[in-house]
DNA sequence: CTTGCAAATGACACTCATTCCCAAATATTG
DNA sequence: CAATATTTGGGAATGAGTGTCATTTGCAAG
């Protein structure tokens, strides 16, 4: 078990597993992995989804408004957790790639919710060149894609 | 000359052209195309690439802030304007594809700045298939996809 | 187990992008 | 020229997100 190897989802130590590597990047970084930290990465492994502030909150009323919103931020600073523009009113956050997954999404434009999707490595790869392709013929160097679905959910 | 035909970027009457598209447009829905609204068409049919409110003032001075802020979501919810949600602190407004063309975006995690880029059909049509396959396992009805880099800018 | 120090907390004040308000201006109809 | 409906723009209001700071907590050295 070294501090590289992935949690699988489904693992039944997933969440303590998770919880080491977060810890020990944290750590790289002189931040600490305090309990308001950890009870954000546990609301947001729990949740299937991306979640605003409100949901978080909601989610754990324990956790205070103003230190949710610095720890997400250094959470995401440090790589842990990942910030979406959805265009609704609130940010949404999960959790980042490393822990999740590459994945894309599916966007409610009428209630804003988000819901995660995977899309053949096919489709990735060939994405993934044709982005590459353009930026470096203008000089855009890449750090990621994102890819989403914009229509009506079930729901709505 | 029918009211559906689509005027084509480097046509002389491209912009006049288009305002008689738009005029017609609003016209459908009891809406005036006023000086103010035409403004911002032009505005942005100029630039050729997205831009925030503030940009927009700062290339036409004479458009008032709540006016503008006003007009644009009218446009918006006529089809003929398309407002984007990239991260920054400003939303970013540009022509509608129908006007502009179906494409996608290099956005700059650093300046926010973000530029126009086309991708080649064969992978807008696997995309596109890909997504539906989905959508259509979830009962989510697909709209529109939104594809973007993320990354830094040749100036960044 | 202290003691000292740096990091973290949380209540609250604050910022600022965007929206709301409303009286004045303008367009449309006849 | 009315009469009516829409638009305008200055400024007030809203609210998501950030900053402040006195207090608390976590960690390490002794
Ligand atoms: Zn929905
Ligand atoms: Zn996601
Ligand atoms: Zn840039
Ligand atoms: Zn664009």
């Amino acid at each position: 078990m070294t501090a590289e190897s992935l949690p699988v989802p489904g693992d039944e130590d997933y969440l303590a597993e998770m919880h080491l590597h977060i810890g020990a990047r944290l750590a790289r970084q002189e931040h600490r992995y305090t309990s308001g930290r950890r009870q954000l990465v546990e609301v947001l492994a729990q949740a299937n989804q991306p979640m605003t502030l409100p949901d978080i909150v909601a989610a754990d009323p324990d956790l205070a408004q103003s230190s949710a919103y610095r720890n997400l931020d250094v959470l995401v600073r440090s790589g842990v957790i990942r910030r979406l523009s959805a265009g609704g009113d609130h940010t949404h956050f999960e959790l980042a790639e490393p822990l999740l997954g590459h994945h894309h999404h599916l966007i409610c434009i009428r209630c804003g919710s988000i819901e995660d999707i995977h899309l053949g490595s096919d489709v990735e790869i060939l994405v993934d060149q044709s982005l590459s392709d353009i930026a470096s013929q203008t000089g855009f160097t890449p750090i990621h894609h994102s890819l989403d679905l914009h229509g009506h959910c079930a729901d709505c």
